[in-house]
DNA sequence: TGTCTGGCGTAC
DNA sequence: GACGTACGCCAGACAT
């Protein structure tokens, strides 16, 4: 395979791409339509091409030997059009980024470079390609050169046949044929009078200008007779003119050119400020920079004006300034688990820090601020923070604000939170390590104080303040008590259910080996696809990553009904995975003194306002199964306490019809119906209470679906419906409830008019993709905008539950405490004579929470276990 | 030996 | 390709 060049005429694309695509800006308004259509250009190349050498050529508008010979050459140009002008700098910045060497050189035009540089390679042996629309540059095109033309949508090569097609002469005849046509944009005048037609045909006649200058007198026409007479040295000035040369004395290295791919950061923020996202995916690795979140412009900071404070002195000192500022930021430096000092910031590039180990009376004059109520306090990851307080007594006062959420609700979508990130993306800077770790927390406190006032006045802007203010800062110190407290688990209950489980395990495990006919490992999804397989049992589907046999419980479910190993791995499945989740992992989180589980809860952990938890997930304990409800049984009250259970009952069905103000549906939840009975009516047409019973079960499938958008093929797949019966329903539905489905077709239409959705409070969910061009992720789009203000309204709702019920029983002196939020449940521990009281308490403040059009209704249980508390 | 990805499954 | 939001276990691939 020959090498191949490719020399891009920089101007001609540029003002082919002007005039093509008209109307592009960003979202500012700056013009982006030249520097898009020559972005999609080299894109083009690259990806399909995958050139070996490419570099674009430009001019540098400086005078050339062409002005020395004709002083009118390219006099006739008019200005660059405003627009275009500004375009032009970013066209660099694209082919920069993209890694296209740029070649302007001083003194020479465009054309010439080009010449010179495929001529070389072109004796080298290589294959040369010109992209450029100029049809000046036909004059180039050999054996080895070709053009390649935007020809409308598409892109023609042309070769030396290609010439002779389009101009109709042989590409050595090109200068020739110029030299008589002229070429009105660079005011080249060949002969007056004749024009394309005329300078082709006396071209073709007498077989080169030479000759037809040698012949004039032989030329039919009067007028070019004439003309060819009396503008001999006008023509031969065109000649000259229109000559490109091909033997400039360029110190350029071919391997300058050597193509070796686009730089994906520069590309990714290039393509990000001009919001070209959608010609990113196959250049760069879109998911891992936007992980990144890299920035424009990053200035690398200097330290700042860092120091120790180690005598009380020097404190005080500092401490008497955040009073006067009446507001500071935090950070704390951490040694397993605990403090080991704090660094306090009170305006941008100074910070003190004081080592609490060393010196720990200091936290004597530590909690003075922090109990402070007149004092905002301002750090990264709050709650970390109030845990460590906390064991030491100090409960902060006043507003204790948190970058690390405020960054959240700016952008819930990024999961990734921590300040190097934050700062990168807000103040655009990043810094070095420092050289001990007291600097380092130095450096964050200064950081987070600036982070605050930039995040704060974004807040503001987008209207996040409440949320911010009224939901997700009062529920920091709240999250801190629960994690703090924990959930006590019955360890001895789980060692007994695991010895069971491992017997049942080990004889499962020879049942399935001995009935594959062959010992193989059953977790893996590899191996038991392969078992399958050997045993005749049909591919019904594969995963979509690698392409393997799915060997996923709703395709073993059917293949149970040819074979009993599906069946048997199922239930294999069932017990190891709860086994090794739960019965196991839990215990060996317990704490073994208190014989509690401390969960953390991620405040900043999804994209619609939920929270999530971890180590143990307490969000996910299993309900379903017995073996499940066991394990749920293992959550206990302390003796002489209960666990209450208090659920919201249909919180985003309710949630539902209150924003989408369908009358049928608020009306069934007006009215305290059964709504998923409601639906077996409405949608099904269940009469009787048995057809009811019966058709119920379908209508919660279909309720359920509805919240994630579910389609017909979702459906049909869920409730056994054909397709078609699915799709019926759907349509049904929507034809009951109509306001729900002005809902679903306004949601992802508001969406793509500003970006984002949000719930009742006001929370955010930006949706990047709602405009995307690829249809099953601007579907998903749709969907995730849907849902977003459902969900997270529920999650507004019941986190300003939380705080109702927190304060209300602290209000009232009870010692009943929240210990686990399951996203429209709460859970509490209850002394046993705070029993009577507490159910109620709890129950008035989450059905009072807001004011709906609908009511909210929650359901309360008590017992000694999280299973009996659910369903008393 | 550690780290990451994919498949799968638990919850709401 | 088809239902939204999470976290965690295990296998297997790959880097160290």
């Amino acid at each position: 395979m020959k090498q191949r060049v490719f020399l891009v005429d920089g101007m001609s694309n540029i003002f082919r791409a002007y005039y093509a695509i008209r109307g592009l800006a960003t979202s500012r308004g700056f013009p982006t339509n030249a520097i898009y259509g020559f972005t999609t250009m080299l894109r083009k190349l690259i990806l399909e091409e995958k050139p070996e050498y490419l570099a674009v050529v430009f001019d540098t508008g400086e005078p050339t030997f062409r002005h020395e010979v004709f002083p009118e050459y390219k006099a006739n140009r008019t200005e660059m059009p405003d627009d275009l002008a500004l375009q032009i700098p970013y066209i660099h910045r694209v082919c920069e980024a993209l890694g296209v060497p740029v070649l302007a050189i001083s003194g020479y035009e465009a054309d010439d470079v080009i010449g010179t540089l495929a001529r070389r390679a072109a004796e080298q042996g290589m294959e040369v390609v010109i992209v450029s629309n100029d049809k000046d540059l036909c004059q180039l095109v050999s054996e080895n050169i070709r053009i390649l033309r935007a020809d409308r949508q598409t892109y023609v090569y042309l070769d030396e046949k290609g010439v002779q097609e389009r101009l109709g002469v042989r590409p050595d005849q090109v200068v020739d044929l110029l030299a008589l046509w002229g070429d009105s944009t660079d005011n080249i005048p060949g002969a007056p009078g004749i024009g394309e037609k005329g300078a082709v045909q006396l071209i073709r006649q007498f077989g080169s200008l030479e000759q037809v200058l040698a012949n004039w007198e032989k030329v039919e026409k009067k007028s070019y007779r004439e003309s060819l007479r009396d503008h001999r040295d006008l023509i031969l000035t065109s000649r000259e003119l229109v000559t490109i040369r091909t033997d400039l004395p360029l110190d350029i290295e071919l391997d300058r050119l050597r193509y070796r791919g686009p730089d994906p950061r520069r590309t990714y923020e290039l393509f990000t400020e001009l919001e070209f996202t959608s010609l990113l995916k196959d250049l760069v690795d879109v998911e891992k920079l936007a992980a990144e979140r890299v920035t424009e412009v990053v200035a690398r900071e200097a330290a700042g004006d860092y120091l120790q404070l180690s005598d009380e002195r020097a404190l005080r000192k500092w401490m008497d300034r955040i009073w006067a500022a009446d507001r500071f930021a935090f950070a704390l430096s951490w040694a397993n688990g605990d403090a080991r000092g704090i660094a306090m910031a009170i305006e941008p590039r100074a910070a003190a820090y004081v080592d609490l180990t060393t010196w720990p009376a200091a936290w004597e004059m530590v909690r003075e601020i922090l109990e402070n109520g007149l004092i905002v306090k301002c750090t990264h990851d709050a709650k970390s923070a109030v845990k460590v307080f906390a064991e030491r007594g100090i409960v902060p006062e006043g507003t204790l604000e948190d970058v690390m959420i405020a960054a959240w609700l700016l952008n819930p979508n990024r999961g990734k939170y921590d300040l190097r990130a934050l700062a990168r993306e807000h103040l655009r800077i990043e810094w070095d390590d420092a050289p001990d770790s007291w600097r380092a927390s130095a450096r964050e406190a200064d950081v987070i104080l600036r982070l605050n006032g930039v995040l704060a006045k974004r807040l503001a802007e987008l209207e996040l303040e409440r949320v911010y203010r009224e939901i997700e800062l009062p529920l920091i110190g709240i999250l801190a008590e629960m994690e703090r407290i924990g959930v006590r688990v019955d360890v001895d209950a789980l060692r007994e259910a695991s010895e069971e489980l491992e017997r049942e395990i080990e004889a499962l495990t020879r049942r399935i080996h001995h009935v594959a006919g062959r010992e193989f490992n059953i977790n893996s999804p590899q191996q038991v696809g392969e078992v399958l397989e050997a045993h005749g049992l049909v591919v019904t589907r594969r995963t979509k990553k690698t392409g393997r046999i799915s060997t996923s419980a709703d395709v073993l479910e059917e293949l149970a009904e040819e074979h009993e190993l599906p069946r048997l791995i199922l239930e294999y499945r069932e017990l190891v995975k709860l086994k090794s989740t739960y019965i196991d992992a839990l215990p060996r989180l317990v704490n073994p003194t208190t014989g509690r589980v401390h969960t953390t809860f991620n405040q900043t952990g999804t994209a619609t306002g939920r929270l999530s938890s971890a180590s143990p997930n307490l969000q996910n304990i299993p309900v379903r199964t017995p073996l499940g409800r066991r394990i749920r049984r293992a959550f206990v009250a302390e003796p002489g306490w209960l666990l209450l259970s208090a659920d919201y009952s249909q919180i985003e069905l309710r949630i539902l019809a209150h924003i989408t103000g369908d009358p049928e549906m608020t009306e069934a939840f007006r009215r305290g119906l059964d709504i998923h009975a409601h639906v077996a009516r409405t949608i099904f047409g269940a009469q009787t209470p048995e057809q009811e019973q019966e058709l119920r079960r379908l209508a919660k499938i279909v309720n359920f679906g509805i919240a994630y958008s579910i389609g017909a093929f979702g459906l049909a797949q869920r409730t056994g419906l054909s397709r078609r019966e699915a799709h019926r329903v759907i349509e049904n539905y929507y034809r009951t409830y109509r306001g729900v489905r002005r809902f679903m077709d306004e949601t992802p239409k508001q969406a793509r008019r500003t970006g984002y959705v949000r719930t009742l409070f006001g929370r955010i969910r930006p949706i990047p993709d709602i405009a995307n061009k690829n249809p099953s992720l601007r579907a998903r789009a749709e969907r995730e905008a849907i849902n977003a203000p459902i969900q997270g309204t529920a999650a507004d709702l019941v986190k300003l539950a939380m705080i109702r019920v927190h304060h209300a029983l602290r209000r009232q002196n009870l010692k009943s405490r929240l210990l686990l939020q399951v996203h429209d449940e709460l859970l509490l521990e209850v002394p046993e004579e705070e029993r009577e009281i507490v159910p109620s308490l709890v129950k008035l403040e989450m059905e009072n929470v807001h004011r709906l059009n609908v009511p909210l209704v929650v359901e309360i249980g008590l017992g000694r276990n999280w299973m009996d508390a659910k369903g008393e």
